[in-house]
This record gives structure tokens, C-alpha cells and sequence, in this order.
DNA sequence: AAATGACGGGG
DNA sequence: GTGTACGTCATTT
């Protein structure tokens, strides 16, 4: 038998694990190492899981004890049993260990034990039981010491390289396939089982090679074609192509929901097997949560609309990335600052059926929704990269994580290293019981309305997470009987001894992070070392979601509580003490507050915000954030706004705009609205003024009376979920699409399914009879848009500035005249 | 006001 | 897959 041993430097790429034919199971790693992708089989791990029974047993003597309460079936499928110590959430317990052969064997015998007290540990999956005991971090470098024995190769030692450099490379080692698919969409929405898949675009880039093509099966003259001879050919090439070109990532946007899964199922209808996988395995899609995962093998699956909401969701205190709508075309422009080719969507399959020349067009389309995901992807990815390395989890798992997820991840690594047990998920009752009993939040103190200039604003650095650290908030350190103890305000005592994971995680992070963006200060152009820094901030902050989300196996109300309280205490004593030096505080919003300067000195709130840190906790630090010249801060009377919002829009020393809680860019305003509305809000903040908007108002109101705008500024767009026929109270836009059916303009289909936009024309009574279809429109009607988008749109803000209403409508009426 | 339902992205 | 389990907004009751 030949066998021999060598040693490869790579990473892994991705985990899953095989069941042999004895249905042992066996990890197998996807290790890439210089350019190549091994496949890696470990046989030296193996499924266990905890079990605590209810009754006193003498755990000594725990198999017969098993043998009692089992059939000699399950007793087959137990392997060992082990008594074990543990901590759980601060108190020891004993447990049995059972050690079993394969992974379908545990939750088998979960159900048979339940009913004699509780297993533990049985829920977590076999890959990432495997990184959290080894302690191995997927995207990070390792030496693999391998044995291979006719052709298959398994792992005999994992060994960590600690080459910054070599952890940096990473990023430009992957083979990517950035694909978009068209189908045939007679009926508004493709039908898997008879609309076929025209058009499969890619952009595939490695460090070696660029290249992008578009397979399609009708002839269309264009060097980026690769002409094939039907559908089944087509889907069969992209296949091959990606196993050809050695894909790492195969990314699409949605491709989850809708490209995989069409084509799996396209697959299906056409008798193949739609299977890109890279080692043996099936591809297939399955349910994570609310949202579709692709499994593949040896590959990972990106779906980048999974990341980009992802993004969205943990900046979303910031400007960076705040959209309306998160489709390819609006994350791509807002990221590229280009404008993305477009197409009528609903209007595909005409195009498949009409001209070469068209069909041109729609492959051009179709390759330039790959270029603009690559786009999306070359931006993202450092990223993603950064949170599979912090945390250890594979590429494909990060992609369709959440926060708590990743979290979760991360404490179970760690309570794995100090011989804690993993608590169990709640419940569905337990879920409801946490759901319906909510945490205090954060103070916020709501700012007089109006103009103010000249303020500074200061906010702690990592505030929920300085608490925690500076505090030892964890549940397994919560205490009433010891001695050294923090006391939160809210009154629950936190051991000060206790080495407790949550702070020990947090605190390595924060150290960690503060190294980084030194690094980052030496080398603004780094992208690992901002990704890197960007990453290890969003695990830290969620850190406290994690502890009060409803679904955490860590979930602790007395924690979660305890950090709001103390924010709350720390942000009204710094409140308190801007006061008592003399400081105006305009407003205060969880960890930041702004002071107006009036005829302070920037010196003098400087000094005092050094003195004030002098007496903070060591972790803890109130920064500066920024100077800004001009705000107007707008109280919030909304109905849909519970509670104190933040409803402002400021502008920086430097010209920075930061806009919070306005409704500045929805759906159902037209754009002649929305643009006015944001012109009048950077106006204001420009000038510092409302004089000029008087003047900016009035020009709008005179173009609109005189018909100059552009129908397409005046289009209002909304949707439609029911038939029209189903409509009790008739809506405008129900009116227009009922016009639109009548007339011909469009089927009753391509209205159910798509986004209408209507404009309010001249003719007729009510706003109902005026509203036509875009596109059926000749004109618009001046009074509406003045009355019912320009007026209520500028009035939002302008109302809290002493301007009424009657004031603006004069303002068309003198020029009327 | 509370409960229920639909949507997101994709064509 | 050692299965999972959203957040928001609109409409209806």
C-alpha cells in the first residue's frame, strides 16, 4: 500500500463532513494552499454530545443506567460514556458524555433521552463542533501535515502560522464566478417547470485571469457570446465552466432565492443534474432560518444580496450605506457612483422572441448585472473575509450570518476553551415569555426644535461594549452573595473575580481592534486593516443584542438591563456635568451628546471633556466626534414614531451632511418631492438660514404652475399585492391601474405583478379620476403637486423653523397673480 | 390598538 | 442537517 506524508501551507476554505458506508462520519476540509484545492478527510473526530438526567444516578455506574432507561438499539449507537464537570452559566454540573459513531445517531438518541432529563450540546452542527474543539479558524493559515493513502488524503496534524503576511495574501488567492442568470418570462414571473433559461452571464476573475461571457442559445453576433445549442447545453457549459476554471466562490445576487434554485429546478424539468459542486456531494438548497442557503462542496456560495442587507443592517447609525431599495442597480450605483445599464424587466421574453439586435442588448444587460456584482463583490468581500477570520467560521457560513450568529459562534469557541457548557436554545414558550418582557433601552433627550449653530458633539467610544468589559456583565458572573462586586444601577451585582467569557471575548477584541486601527493610521490605503477593524467592530457591538435577543442560548435580561442602566447612568452624568461647567446640551442620543458652544471656547469643552475621562473606568473614553457649524433638529410627532427619535440633519466644519430620521427618499413620494425636500434641508444647513429656501420653494412652486417639469420627476410609484378587482376602497393607484386594464395599456398580469407608477394628471374630479399610468399621462396637475407633495414634503421641516404652511402657499399664489 | 399578512431580492 | 426560525410596514379586525 503506498502512503506517504507531506505538508501544505493553506487555509480552509470550506468544512462539511462525509457519512462512510458504516455511517461513521468524517470531516472533510476544502483546504486551498498555492493556487491549489486539496480535499482533506479527518478521521480523528467524532460525534458527542451531553446528557444531565433528572433523577440522582450514581454516575459511575451510568451504562447500566442507560441500559435501563434504552433499547438495545440506541445502547448500540453509544460508543463511550465519560462523567464530566462543567460550568454551567456559573454553576458546576456533572454530566455524561456519550460519544457515538455518527452524526445521525445523536439527535436519535436525544429523543430517546429526553423524557430522563436533558441533553446538552446535541444541536450543534458536526463542521462546527470540529473548528470549536480543534480551535481551528476557517480564512486563516495553517500547515497541514498530510498522509496520503491511494489518492485519498487525511489530515494528520493542523498547526497555526502565525505570518501576518501570509494571513494577508488570502484575500487575492480566490478563483471568484460572479453569474447572473435571464429566463423566459411570458407570464410576468419565469415558471421553472415551462420558462426556460435564456441568458447565463459570468465575470470570473483569479489572480492569474480576467474573463466574461455570456452562454446563450439564439444567435447574437458579439465577441462575448459563447453560442451553445440549447438550454440544456447552455446550463451543462456553465457547469463545466466553473469546474474548469477551478471556481472558489461562486456569487450571484439573490442567487439563493432565485438563480441556483431556477436552475436546479430548470435542471430538473430538463432531466440533468444541476450539480457545481467541487468535491462529491449534491448541490442543493437549503432553508437557514427565513432566508435559502446553497450548500455546495469543496466551494463557497456567496450571495452577495445576503451581505449587502447585511451591511445595511449593522451600518445603519451611519451614512455609508443607506438605501431605499437594495437591488443590484442601486447598491451598484451607490457604490460605484456610475450609472448601471437597465432593461425592462417585464419585457424579457419579448426581446428573447424579437431581433438579433435586441437580444444584444439583453446579453449586454445580462453581462453587465456579472460586472456590476463583481463590483459588489470587490467591495464587500475584504469584509466578509475579515469576520470568517475573526470569528473561524467558513466564508459561506459568515455570508448568510447574522450578528447573533456570529456572536454565538464566538462564545461557544470560548466556552469550549474554559470547560463551560453550551447552553441550549429556548424554547418556542421560553422565546415568547422573552419576547413579551422587553429591555429598558437607552435615554435619549430630546432636543428644542430649530436652527442652532456653532456645536460639538461628543460620544464613547464602544459604549455598550466598554460596559460590559469595564464591568464584568456576564451571566455566569452575576452574584448576590459575594463581596467584590460591580453594582449596575439597576442593582445587579456582577463578581469582579469571575472570569467570565462575554468580557474576556470582548475585551480581547477591543485590545485587538485598537492595534489595528493604530496600523490603519500608518496605512489608510490597507483594505485588510480596515475590513479587519470594520469586522472586529460589528462582532463587538453585538455583543449586548446578543445578550437580549429573544433566540440567544446566553440570553440574560439582568445583563442586557444592567448595560442600558448603566449607559443611561453614564450619559446623565456627563449631561449633568456639561451643565454644572456651564455647557449647553442640546441633545443626547444613547452615547453621544451635543453641546451648543455659545460663547464657550472649543479649548474649554475640550479640557473639560479630558478632565471628565480622568474619572471614567479605565476601557471607557468619551471622544470627540466633530464640530459642526449648522443643525436643525426637528421634534418628532409621527404616529409610526414610538418614543423619543432622533430627527435631525447637521452639517460638519468640513461640509459633512449627516441626516438622521427623516423621510427624505421614500417610495411613495414623487422625485420632484423628495429632491426638494433634500434641497431644502442642505440649504438650510448651508446657509444656516431659511432665507434662501423662501426663494428655492417659490422657484419650484412657479415651475410646476408653469409645466415645466419633467413627467418623469412627477411619477409617484407604489405597488400593488391584490387583484384590482379586490379593491374595496379605490386608491389613485387602483384608479390608474383600472384605467390602464380598460384601455388596453396594460394586462391585468403585469399590473399584479409589478411596481406601478402614476402620475396626477389635470382631468377629472377627484385625485383618483386624474391618476393615469406613467407612460398614458400627457401632463400633471399643478395644485396637487404643490399641495399635497412640495407643501407637506418642505413643511415637515419647515413647520418646527416658524414658518406655516399659509406662508408657503402665498408663495405660489403672488406669482399666480 | 392588536392581530394578521406580505415583502424583500430575482425575471 | 447533531435542522432553522427576520424585521418592517401595510392592512384588516
Amino acid at each position: 500500500m503506498a502512503s506517504d506524508n507531506f505538508e501544505i501551507k493553506g487555509f480552509i476554505l470550506d468544512i462539511d463532513y462525509i457519512l462512510d458506508k458504516n455511517l461513521n462520519a468524517v470531516i472533510r476540509l476544502a483546504v486551498k494552499s498555492n493556487g491549489k484545492t486539496y480535499e482533506v478527510f479527518d478521521n480523528n473526530f467524532k460525534p458527542y454530545f451531553y446528557f444531565h438526567p433528572d433523577s440522582e444516578i450514581d454516575l459511575l455506574d451510568a451504562e447500566n443506567y442507560f441500559k435501563s432507561i434504552l433499547t438495545t438499539n440506541d445502547m448500540e449507537k453509544i460508543k463511550n460514556i465519560e462523567i464530566k464537570e462543567m460550568e454551567l452559566i456559573g454553576k458546576n454540573i456533572e454530566l455524561l458524555k456519550l460519544h457515538t459513531s455518527s452524526t445521525l445517531f445523536v439527535p436519535l438518541l436525544k429523543q430517546s433521552l429526553q423524557k430522563y432529563g436533558t441533553c446538552y450540546e446535541a444541536d450543534i452542527p458536526f463542521a462546527k463542533r470540529y473548528l470549536i474543539d480543534k480551535n481551528i479558524l476557517s480564512s486563516h493559515m495553517y500547515s497541514f501535515l498530510l498522509e496520503k493513502d491511494n489518492d485519498v488524503l487525511t489530515v494528520k496534524e493542523i498547526n497555526k502560522i502565525e505570518d501576518i503576511n501570509l494571513n494577508n495574501n488570502i484575500l487575492n488567492s480566490f478563483n471568484v464566478l460572479c453569474f447572473d442568470i435571464e429566463t423566459y418570462n411570458p407570464n410576468n414571473r419565469s415558471n421553472p417547470k415551462n420558462d426556460p433559461v435564456i441568458m447565463i452571464s459570468y465575470y470570473y476573475f483569479s489572480a492569474s485571469k480576467t474573463e466574461q461571457k455570456v452562454i446563450t442559445y439564439k444567435k447574437i453576433s458579439k465577441p462575448f457570446i459563447e453560442y451553445v445549442e440549447d438550454e440544456k447545453q447552455m446550463i451543462l457549459r456553465f457547469i463545466s465552466i466553473i469546474n474548469e476554471l477551478d471556481a472558489d466562490i461562486v456569487t450571484g445576487y439573490n442567487s439563493s432565492n432565485f438563480d441556483i434554485k431556477y436552475l436546479i429546478e430548470r435542471s430538473h424539468a430538463l432531466k440533468i443534474d444541476f450539480n457545481i459542486s467541487r468535491f462529491k456531494g449534491q448541490t442543493k438548497i437549503e432553508r437557514h432560518g427565513m432566508s435559502e442557503k446553497v450548500k455546495l462542496s469543496g466551494r463557497a456560495h456567496i450571495d452577495m444580496y445576503n451581505v449587502v442587507k447585511f451591511i445595511a443592517t449593522v451600518s445603519a447609525s451611519t451614512d455609508i450605506f443607506r438605501l431605499n431599495s437594495y437591488t443590484l442597480k442601486n447598491v451598484y450605483e451607490s457604490i460605484s457612483k456610475t450609472k448601471k445599464q437597465d432593461i425592462d424587466k417585464a419585457n424579457i421574453f419579448r426581446i428573447w422572441d424579437g431581433s438579433e439586435e435586441e437580444r444584444m442588448k439583453l446579453a449586454e444587460y445580462n453581462l453587465s448585472d456579472s460586472f456590476s456584482l463583481y463590483k459588489v463583490f470587490e467591495t464587500f468581500f475584504p469584509l466578509i473575509l475579515q469576520l470568517s477570520s475573526t470569528i473561524g467560521e467558513t466564508l459561506s457560513n459568515v455570508s448568510v450570518s447574522t450578528t447573533g450568529q456570529l456572536v454565538e459562534f464566538l462564545l461557544m469557541k470560548y466556552a469550549y476553551q474554559f470547560n463551560q457548557l453550551i447552553p441550549n436554545k429556548p424554547n418556542e414558550y421560553e422565546i415568547k415569555q422573552r419576547l413579551a418582557n422587553p429591555i429598558t433601552g437607552a435615554y435619549v433627550k430630546t432636543p428644542e426644535p430649530g436652527i442652532y449653530h456653532n456645536l460639538v458633539i461628543f460620544d464613547f467610544r464602544s459604549l455598550y461594549p466598554s460596559i460590559i468589559t469595564s464591568h464584568n456583565i456576564d451571566p455566569s458572573a452575576i452574584c448576590t452573595a459575594c463581596t467584590d462586586y460591580h453594582e449596575s444601577p439597576d442593582g445587579t451585582k456582577f463578581d469582579k473575580k469571575k472570569t467570565a467569557i462575554i468580557p474576556f471575548i470582548l475585551s480581547m477584541l477591543l485590545k485587538e481592534r485598537l492595534i489595528i486601527k493604530k496600523q490603519y493610521k500608518q496605512d489608510k490605503n490597507s483594505v485588510i486593516l480596515g475590513a479587519k477593524s470594520q469586522a472586529i467592530k460589528i462582532i463587538s457591538n453585538s455583543f449586548y443584542g446578543y445578550l437580549g435577543y429573544t433566540r440567544s442560548r446566553w440570553y440574560s435580561r439582568e445583563c442586557a438591563s444592567s448595560v442600558t442602566a448603566y449607559a443611561r447612568f453614564y450619559i446623565n452624568q456627563v449631561i449633568e456635568s456639561a451643565e454644572a461647567n456651564g455647557f449647553k446640551v442640546l441633545y443626547s442620543d444613547t452615547d453621544s451628546i451635543a453641546i451648543n458652544l455659545e460663547n464657550n471656547s472649543r479649548e474649554h469643552v475640550l479640557e473639560f471633556v479630558s478632565k471628565y475621562n480622568s474619572k471614567l473606568p479605565e476601557s471607557m473614553e468619551l471622544e470627540l466626534e466633530d464640530f459642526y457649524k449648522t443643525a436643525v433638529f426637528v421634534s418628532k410627532k409621527t404616529k409610526q414614531e414610538k418614543g423619543a427619535k432622533k430627527k435631525y440633519a447637521m452639517i460638519s466644519e468640513s461640509g459633512a451632511i449627516k441626516i438622521r430620521g427623516f423621510e427624505l427618499v421614500r417610495r411613495d413620494w414623487s422625485k420632484i418631492a423628495r429632491n426638494t425636500q433634500q434641497l431644502v434641508l442642505e440649504t438650510i444647513l448651508k446657509q444656516g438660514s431659511v432665507d434662501e429656501v423662501i426663494k428655492i420653494i417659490k422657484n419650484i412652486i412657479n415651475k410646476i404652475n408653469s409645466g415645466d417639469i419633467e413627467l418623469s420627476d412627477m411619477v409617484i410609484n407604489t405597488h400593488l399585492r391584490k387583484s384590482i378587482d379586490n379593491y374595496d376602497i379605490i386608491s389613485p393607484e387602483v384608479a390608474a391601474a383600472r384605467k390602464a386594464v380598460k384601455q388596453g395599456f396594460k394586462t391585468k398580469q403585469e399590473i399584479q405583478e409589478g411596481n406601478i407608477g402614476y402620475i396626477v394628471t389635470k382631468s377629472g374630479e377627484s385625485i383618483s379620476d386624474k391618476a393615469l399610468l406613467e407612460g398614458m399621462a400627457k401632463d400633471y396637475d399643478p395644485d396637487y403637486y404643490i399641495n399635497n407633495q412640495i407643501i407637506p414634503a418642505v413643511m415637515k421641516i419647515l413647520k418646527e423653523l416658524n414658518i406655516t404652511e399659509q406662508q408657503i402657499k402665498n408663495l405660489g399664489k403672488q406669482k399666480k397673480l
